[in-house]
RNA sequence: GGCGGCGUAGCCAAGAGGCCUAAGGCGACGGUUUGCAAAACCGUUAUUCGCCGGUUCGAAUCCGGCCGCCGCCUCCA
């Protein structure tokens, strides 16, 4: 049994299968960068970062291709009207294209903290003006758009499947127009390829047809093609970009290149914070920044970006996704009871007995395997594959009660990292407790208080034992006994 | 107003006609262990799936109505 993915096109599960044997294009449309990334960003990129990790998983060879948005035309839910790109610079004194690369640099650091591989290739917009005027030139010739007063609209009337992914009908769109119709247009329908630039306007190109820049739905059209080619596997992006970006974006390239743009289309849900729509406008907007140091008014702590990724995963990327203080805290227990068993292994591995793996833990662990790729397959249930990582760990502690041979503990640790490492990118290759090259003297510190409170435990003078650890405990050192009279230490 | 989606335990969230007297996580409670903790393990925590009807031998899953929430409805940020 193989990938089954939703089609949006389709509105089906459908089996997944590549248009070249082996090998997968995907492109998946990124941030506009004017802000910093917030939980909207993350369920997005992570939700397509589990789908070309599993791909990879898979044996698939994948080029992820992601854009960067970093020309004008930007949307925001709370305002309108106004060139976002041109208020945050000026608000924020930059160029242009200054602020674009800064908050992309943000947007690649924070990814980077969710663990999400990066893209093969991160296009910019501002980088493909030539393809883009390329392309309507094409558009023109096909009889396919109109120029008018310097801007050049596609004449929606000369592609009939236009509507064919979002569902919808021109006639319906027409009847229930809701904005004042552009005076250029032939048709309530048509939308901008290129426009013409208002003196205001900070970024603008010269074209064939005056100064101006891309319309928005141009540019994924054009890197898409230009480093997927006419015809790629799948094309990513969020549900509230389904109509009319992709609708559109289908539209221009198939037009133009008469063959069929996207075999699969795959949408993600939107979140919501307590309920709420996110808006910059309603105090529930929170950056990944402020979630992971806890710098919101909505958060009662700091929460570690795996725990982040561990939310967003619990949840199926079709449906939609509510953050809340409560529901981050929970996923941060769960992804520390997660990595506490992974380090618990792996520490038991170092100094465990040579040995064969043991015949039942291994026909266990191959059936966690098979579910979990059984939940994968089924359109990226990672619901249930997260489910089916809780009873590894539930497994694996129970095997840990006991001396294990060395090979069954290799055998656990490797699941782990193909299935919650490899594939959900939840477990880390390393978890250094201490890092650089202070890591022995604190662990030599600790040791010392570890001792004296051993020493204060075997006389029973419990209170000075219980003071020495809720002092470590307080900088952030918890010590466990275990059985035996042996203490561990792990930072909290 | 039009189109589409969602509503499952204290919280998050799978399941989409019989395997469901509904996964998993968090929380809570009880137990094992412990000097006490912590961690781990075991157990309990929805006879019920927004509400009301209907179809069916059988519905959380299908149909209709109602209530609540979310997204999109295009010239451009």
């Amino acid at each position: 049994m193989g990938l089954k993915l939703h089609n949006s096109l389709t509105r089906t599960k459908e089996d997944f299968k590549p248009l070249k044997k082996g090998r997968v294009g995907i492109y998946v449309c990124g941030p506009t960068v004017y802000g910093h990334a917030h939980l909207g960003h993350a369920k997005s990129y992570v939700s397509f970062d589990v789908l070309v990790r599993y791909l990879r998983y898979l044996g698939y060879e994948v080029t992820y291709v992601q854009n960067i948005t970093d020309v004008g035309h930007l949307t925001d839910d709370a305002d309108e009207g106004e060139d976002k790109v041109v208020e945050a610079a000026k608000r924020e004194k930059k160029h242009p294209m200054a602020l674009a690369e800064y908050y992309t640099r943000s947007y690649f650091e924070d990814m980077d903290r969710l663990n999400c591989v990066r893209p093969d290739i991160s296009p910019r917009a501002s980088g493909h003006i030539i393809e883009q005027i390329e392309l309507v030139k094409t558009l023109l010739e096909k009889g396919c758009a109109y120029e008018v007063n310097g801007s050049v609209y596609f004449d929606v009337s000369k592609f009939e499947e236009y509507g064919k992914l979002s569902g919808r009908k021109v006639d319906d769109m027409l009847a229930g127009a809701r904005v004042e119709v552009s005076p250029d247009k032939k048709s309530a329908v048509d939308f901008a390829l290129w426009k013409k630039a208002e003196p205001r306007h900070i970024m603008q190109w010269p074209s064939p047809w005056g100064t101006g820049y891309p319309g928005w739905h141009l540019e994924c059209s054009v890197m898409a093609m230009k480093y997927l080619g006419n015809t790629i596997d799948i094309h990513g992006g969020g549900l509230e970009n389904q109509f009319p970006h992709h609708e559109c974006e289908i539209a221009q390239s198939e037009a133009a290149n008469g063959v069929q743009f996207v075999r699969y289309w795959i949408h993600h849900n939107m979140v919501t914070v307590d309920g709420q729509k996110m808006g910059k406008s309603l105090d529930n907007f929170i950056t990944l920044k402020q979630a992971f140091s806890g710098a919101h008014e909505r958060l009662t702590r700091s929460y570690d970006p795996i725990a982040v990724r561990q939310l967003i995963l619990n949840s199926h990327y079709r449906s939609p996704l509510d953050f809340s203080d409560a529901a981050l805290f929970a996923a941060q227990s769960g992804y520390e009871k997660i990595s506490e068993t992974v380090k618990a292994v792996r520490k038991v591995m170092g100094q465990a007995v040579e040995g064969k793996a043991d015949e039942g833990i291994t026909k266990q662990l191959k059936e966690v395997k098979d579910k979990f790729e059984a939940a994968m397959n089924d359109d990226l249930n990672t619901s249930i594959a997260l489910s089916v990582l809780f009873d590894l760990v539930r497994l694996t502690n129970k095997v840990l009660e006991e001396e294990t041979a060395k090979e069954t503990l290799n055998a656990i640790d490797d699941l782990f990292s193909r299935l919650g490492g490899d594939v959900l990118g939840l477990v880390k290759e390393e978890y250094p407790e201490v890092s650089g090259a202070d890591a022995e003297m604190l662990e030599r510190l600790v040791n010392v208080f570890v001792e004296q409170r051993s020493n204060a435990r075997e006389r029973e003078d419990f209170v000075a034992a219980d003071a020495l650890r809720d002092k470590l405990e307080e900088i952030g050192i918890i010590l466990e006994d275990k059985p035996g009279g042996v203490t561990v230490w792990r930072r909290k």
